[in-house]
DNA sequence: ACCTGTGGCGAAACAC
DNA sequence: GTGTTTCGCCAC
């Protein structure tokens, strides 16, 4: 019997039918099913049939209606049973006019008509994209999955029967094995006479002269347009076989056949690029649309392939949830595949001085070889971690790979929440609907313009505290949500004698009598990675197996620290304000109550930002009676997170330094580690820190606080020599908006950004403009235009004075005798 | 067109 | 001059 991985349900524009896109794992390729359930979309309305029907039948009849039906649902907001008419549609594309037609014509209200068709489709027939099923004459079925036995009985010491039994089918989607996908990666280049600007893919003016192609088969292949005199021809670079064409129409031709052999395809920005500018230029070649297996669909954003799957892995990668995994926090790095490269597989593309119509076969074909390289590996570094996190993610949100890959995390979890409400016979509720009965918040937030009031952060206590304990809470606000049953229905309930059942600091009260749903879905999430697939993943002996456990518990960890965040954003469709609200408050309560025991136990504590507190030098057994108290009265996970050997504290929250034990040093919002900070400064301040780090007691800092002062004194007498580089000096800040998006104000970054696009320079979003300050002027020159003559001195010796104070502060040093000290010899020298 | 949240710091620009 | 706002970056 063979098997198959769901990639993708879609709709079929020819057929108007449903398709399935199966990856066969024995002949690694794809196999497109068509729908034989007669499954067709549909949306919900609180008008009965007979209305419908008897009252406007010319409605009915023009609007693509197929049939309607009684159904029962059940209503979470009201906590009733509802019968709601179930509206057939006759096809996917009927579904707007529909629900139109309801909603202006017959100002009827309606459900569920905004989903996408493959959604309720994936609902209707059970079946999950990312899990593998066998096919056989009556259909798909899915294969059997053994459960560890160790999992269970963890499980089922957690659980009550009916949520161990609900649980499992989480256990499944995660124990099912990910199989390897066949995939090609492919890269274009364009004969541009202008090198700066990207080609327009719209007009597809000018040809394509170079096309490489790498794939996880062993295919390594560069397709070369024959131009005149550029030189020698040679067969193979580096072992790939290289190809020349005398007609961009049969290179073309030949590069869609192959791409349509592969189930999945990878581009580095080919949704906006490489597939537009293919399909229009084969357009443009004269070949014929149906021999182009490329659909760029009507909105421009995304071009899916009639047979395989697309990847974009440049829209992967900016999705910020995969910004903050692969580049841990750093969300303003990673924007192009040279960053993304460097930071994820240690290399970067090929760097080149010539531009691309400069270049002669051999460097043009080594060009664009490492960047399709450079993509494949971006799938497959770590034994293909990528490709089995997306699979993953897919199981988990029940969203098609295309889907997934392209869409952010609120979507994920919209898609994950609308499959839970379907498979309960819940009705999904409309966004206004959740807002009319829940209402909007009650506190106010320290940070204008922002809706509520978030986490605390204590004041912290400057200078060096010396064996510090940092406890915090795991993953607070998603154990928040788990514990107080925090959900948009369960958050100010219809029930009266809910109503004592508050939250502290808030008017808001809980439900008692129903588990909420998010409460319930963030709570399995939560206890699987944290009782399951981290202690798994760290024992496991079997590499392969500890491998699929750690992909398992990142996956989770995506979902898990995202769960809060989105009932707090409008755009999340079931935006739910008090449940944000109630989350940050019950965050505030844990804490709060948590420093109060700590008082209570003569623990010092010296910090604590939103679920953490440092305590100094406190015995274990102390720290381990709070601990136990936390869980038997808040019912919560705190736990020891991190022991510093010392912390240094300037006074300012969020600003501070630590070594560990094992001399390891933590430094956390200190302005010297800032992107943006200049190359020098930065230097400067891990100097000092490496000076500092060694130190391990009081005395030793003193004899430290000596040579911290020495370099710091080498430092300003460099900057006033002129000693250091234009680029060691530059301030590399991001572009944010466009330029003429910048209204308000008009920031340093923003005047140097002006001036290079005065020159003809194209500046576009996320762009890093590199500036130094100058005297007179603007104030900055953008590094390119400036002299290292015009650099104002006076200005960079503020930006060290702000950021050794950072430190200064917390060793008790002053910047300004340091710098006196310095100030007089210089004068002496005179 | 894009979209998970709030709190905090520092520099410069802006408002008075 | 002083206080406030805007912007970018970071902590959690």
């Amino acid at each position: 019997m063979s098997k198959y991985l769901l990639l993708s349900v879609f709709y079929d524009n020819k057929t108007g039918k449903a398709a399935l896109k199966l990856y066969s794992l024995e002949k690694e390729n794809i196999v497109i099913l068509e729908d034989t359930t007669g499954h067709k979309p549909y949306l919900l309305t609180d008008f009965s049939p007979q209305d419908l029907i008897e009252k406007y039948p010319e409605v009915i009849k023009h609007k693509g209606f197929d049939h309607l039906e009684i159904i029962e649902k059940y209503d979470l907001l009201r906590d009733k049973k509802v019968l709601m008419t179930k509206v057939i549609a006759k096809d996917p594309l009927s579904i707007g006019g529909v629900r139109g037609a309801i909603r202006d014509i017959l100002r009827g209200h309606v459900w569920e008509a905004k989903i996408k068709y493959h959604h309720c489709y994936t609902y209707d027939t059970g079946l999950i994209p990312g899990m593998i099923y066998e096919l056989d004459n009556r259909g798909l079925k899915p294969i059997k999955v053994e459960l560890p036995k160790d999992v269970i009985e963890k499980l089922s010491e957690i659980y009550s029967e009916d949520l161990f039994n609900e649980i499992l089918k989480w256990v499944r989607l995660f124990q099912a094995p990910i199989p390897r996908i066949r995939r090609i990666a492919v890269d274009i280049e364009v004969y541009s006479p202008e090198p700066d600007r990207v080609p327009n893919p719209l007009e597809a003016a000018h040809p394509i002269i170079a096309i490489s192609l790498y794939s996880s088969d062993g295919l390594r292949e560069v397709f070369l347009l024959k131009r005149n005199s550029i030189g020698e021809k040679p067969d193979h670079v580096n072992n790939v076989r290289l190809k020349y064409f005398d007609s961009e129409t049969e290179m073309i031709k030949e590069t869609l056949k192959i791409l349509d052999e592969y189930p999945v395809v990878l581009t580095f920005n080919g949704d906006h690029f490489d597939f537009p500018y293919l399909k229009n230029r084969a357009i443009k070649l004269g070949i014929e649309t149906e021999k182009i297996p490329v659909e760029w669909s009507s909105n421009m954003e995304e071009a899916r392939l009639r047979r395989g799957v697309h990847i974009d892995l440049f829209k992967f990668f900016n999705n910020r949830s995969m910004q903050i995994y692969a580049f841990s926090n750093k969300y303003n790095e990673g924007k192009t595949l040279d960053e993304i490269s460097l930071a994820l597989l240690g290399e970067g593309k090929m760097e080149h001085e010539k531009t691309i119509p400069e270049m002669d076969y051999r460097e043009l074909a080594m060009y664009t070889y490492k960047d399709a390289e450079l993509t494949y590996k971006l799938t497959a570094f770590d034994d293909d971690l990528v490709m089995k996190l997306i699979v993953l993610l897919m199981r988990i949100s029940k969203l098609s790979m295309d889907d997934l890959t392209r869409h952010n995390i609120s979507a994920w979890i919209k898609s994950l929440m609308y499959y839970e409400h379907r498979r309960n016979n819940y009705l999904i509720p409309n966004p206004e609907d959740i807002l009319r009965f829940k209402g909007h918040t009650v506190t106010k937030a320290i940070i204008k313009g922002k809706k509520y009031l978030g986490a605390i952060v204590i004041d912290p206590l400057p200078g060096i505290f010396f064996k510090v304990f940092v406890v915090d809470f795991a993953s607070l606000y998603p154990s928040v949500i788990k514990r107080w049953n925090l959900s948009y229905e369960t958050v100010r309930c219809p029930h009266e004698e809910c109503k004592d059942n508050l939250v502290p600091g808030t008017p808001h009260w809980v439900c008692r009598k129903r588990k909420g749903l998010s409460s319930k879905i963030v709570g399995f999430l939560r206890d699987l990675r944290v009782y399951v697939y981290k202690p798994l993943a760290k024992k496991e002996k079997n590499e392969i197996l500890k491998h699929q456990y750690n992909v398992v518990q990142s996956a989770l960890k995506v979902f898990i620290n995202a769960s809060y965040g989105v009932f707090g954003a409008e755009t999340f469709p079931l935006y739910c304000p008090p449940v944000a609200e109630c989350t940050t408050a019950l965050g505030r309560y844990s804490i709060a109550k948590t420093l109060e025991k700590a008082y209570e136990v003569n623990i010092p504590v010296l910090y604590g930002d939103t679920d953490s507190l440092f305590l100094w030098n406190a015995r274990e057994k102390d720290i381990n009676t709070l601990t136990k108290w936390v869980s038997e009265n808040l019912n919560i996970d705190l736990e020891i997170d991190k022991i510093y050997k010392w912390v240094a504290f300037s006074g300012r929250k969020k600003n501070y330094m630590g070594v560990f034990e094992n001399g390891d040093v933590g430094v956390k919002g200190l302005v010297g580690k800032k992107r943006n900070t200049p190359e020098f400064i930065k230097k400067l301040l891990y100097d000092v820190i490496e000076i500092l780090k060694s130190a391990g007691s009081m005395d030793e800092l003193e004899s430290a606080i000596g040579k911290v002062k020495a370099i710091t004194q080498e430092s300003y007498s460099l900057l006033k020599k002129g000693k250091f580089t234009l680029d060691e000096l530059a301030f590399r800040v991001v572009l944010t908006k466009p330029l003429e998006a910048y209204v308000k104000t008009t920031p340093q970054h923003v005047k140097a950004a002006r001036q290079l696009a005065k020159l003809g320079k194209q500046i576009g979003v996320g762009d890093v403009i590199s500036f130094v300050k100058i005297k007179g002027g603007d104030g900055v020159k953008a590094i390119q235009l400036a002299r290292i003559d015009e650099v104002d001195q006076e200005k960079y010796v503020e930006h060290i004075r702000t950021t050794l104070e950072q430190v200064f502060d917390a060793l008790g040093i002053s910047f300004d005798e340091i710098m006196g000290i310095r100030l007089i010899e210089s004068f002496i020298n005179q």
